[in-house]
DNA sequence: CAATGACTGTACTGATCGGTAAAGTAAAGT
DNA sequence: ACTTTACTTTACCGATCAGTACAGTCATTG
């Protein structure tokens, strides 16, 4: 018997896996252990190996991103594209059980290897929020502020809601953020 | 020549070690090339092996937040205790260049191993600034949202100011925080 | 049906992994 | 001076690491 795959779906197999287990904690063993695809077919989709895996995978997140958040900021009406941000963002973090792989990345020494993505990931986040917030009429300064401020306080929710084992932490930070937004916007 | 440590020494340069590379990052031989310190020191010292030198280094780090900051918060004056906070911990993140090694260990399969310690780590900082932030006047329930989302606020600052590499972007959300807590409290 | 090219499975490499064993060294206790 | 204790150094172990090589297997094409 033999099952043969294509690129794009073995992209999110990794995803899930570099997730879990970080960039170092993802060995190839474990990779196909958990994957049930061998070294062989990984290496012909990846021949860069690992890092290019890795790589894949973080293009990944950033496309979807791009797709389902950050262009509606830039170019949607302001209030639907930041509503639809805060539950597309709670629906992909499942609620706070999944975690950020570009923000884990970034927080050891992976970060050298990939951080012109990862900074890209987060400069464009912030900067779609911060466009969004000024269409919704705030001052241009204060969106920055506050475009900074929500990502981070995603990021930082899925830090705490993991730690805490709680992934009430990660709704309720999302509703907070969120309320904040609109307060500020009135 | 021999070189002679205790314990206590080597504890603060598994620290950065971890903290740098993350757990799985962190390899023997990067320990004993980063340290000086051969492998038999290593399990002299902790026969436990990597695992209780980690556990050594959350320990030691727990038993800094608790006596620098937790403490303070729990029994001095609340308004002291909080603006004390704040210097502290952007002096002990070196103002977003060092990562809050708690949260890293929480993000990835790590966290397994360690749950407890993580968990109360978080637990016990939430806990201790929700009470200063009582003393301080505020309702049981606000006190406790507000507490969840400083603490929530910081590590979502060290990820991104690590991600954007810019210190800066830690200093201004410590900012922006510690504003927050002040306003609420008028 | 033969040949091609895309993909898979297996077997292997040298390097490195975490961990162990024990000889060696220095200082303190007696 | 002799032993004990504490610690370091060196050498080693089997397991696992990332990566390579290549024969085998299939669907597609001519």
């Amino acid at each position: 018997m033999k099952t043969v795959y294509e690129r794009a779906d073995i992209v999110p197999l990794l995803a899930e896996i570099f997730r879990e287990l970080g960039y170092e904690g993802a060995s190839l063993s474990r990779i196909t252990e958990r994957t049930g695809i061998g070294k062989g077919s990984l290496y012909h989709f990846f021949p860069g190996g690992k890092e290019e895996m890795a790589g894949a995978v973080i293009a990944e997140v950033d496309a979807w991103f791009e797709h389902a958040v950050y262009r509606p900021l830039r170019h949607d009406d302001a209030g639907e594209a930041i509503a639809a941000m805060w539950t597309n963002v709670n629906d992909y973090f499942r609620s706070g059980g999944r975690i950020c792989l570009v923000g884990a990345f970034a927080l050891d020494e992976t970060r050298e290897r990939f951080s012109a993505a990862i900074g890209g990931y987060f400069i464009r986040w912030i900067g779609a929020l911060r466009s969004a917030l000024v269409r919704a009429g705030y001052p241009e300064e204060e969106a920055l502020a506050l475009a900074e401020e929500s990502v981070a306080g995603i990021q930082g929710a899925l830090v705490l809601s993991r730690a805490l084992n709680d992934k009430a932490v990660f709704t309720r930070a999302l509703e907070t953020l969120a309320k904040r937004l609109d307060a500020a916007a009135r």
